[in-house]
DNA sequence: ATAACATTTTGGCATATTACCAAATGACAA
DNA sequence: TTGTCATTTGGTAATATGCCAAAATGTTAT
């Protein structure tokens, strides 16, 4: 276990820079549940064009938090890695505290 | 539990937001001992101004990440929540496996 | 009271990023 | 070939970002 260096924490930096948006945390959120949800899916809830439901699903790509998988006409994507639930869990108890 | 709205996913975006930074999480990282340092190990350590220093503790702080205590002339930092310590070590092994 | 120390806050800047939409492209099925 | 689902590209306007320098705050020491 080496110390970390300065460009391991910038691209360690990207996972949470990902995280830290509205949209791609509710995207998180939706895939919570363990199962695979279709592109169409996020993009009839929410409000944004699809190409931008697209791109975000990009940067959540990139940053190893979700994985895709082209199934005929449609892509369906899942959570990386269960971590990702428990920390939305420990996000939930921090809010539940925050908001009394 | 009531479903979060959109203004929820962005206030809990600012948790992941201010984890998004090398610096910032370096210092989440040294924090990470689970014994509160003083924000001049910090100056001396990073290569940064001190107040940009503050300014990062500044905004951990007000994610919730972080709790500051005043005591003579220093001030002292410590992680706000035991849970952050296993955000890093999941951090640590997907970051193993990607480095493969 | 004044000086020295530790940290925060403010001002300002230059840069970078960002989120988004619209249009074009690609991939697949019927 | 045509229609559907999704990604990529182009462009833009807004935003915010990180940083330093200087001033301000608060605390201890002399």
């Amino acid at each position: 276990m080496k110390p970390y260096t300065r460009a391991d924490h910038k691209e360690q930096a990207v996972f949470f820079k990902a995280l830290g948006h509205p949209t791609r945390l509710w995207i998180v959120r939706q895939l919570a549940d363990g199962r695979e949800h279709c592109v169409c899916e996020f993009v009839d809830e929410a409000g944004v064009d699809f190409s931008t439901i697209s791109q975000h699903l990009s940067v959540l790509k990139q940053a190893g938090i979700l994985i895709d998988d082209k199934r005929g006409k449609s892509v369906y994507y899942t959570l990386a890695c269960p971590c990702l639930v428990t920390m939305l869990s420990c996000l939930d108890t921090r809010f539940e505290k925050r908001s009394k």
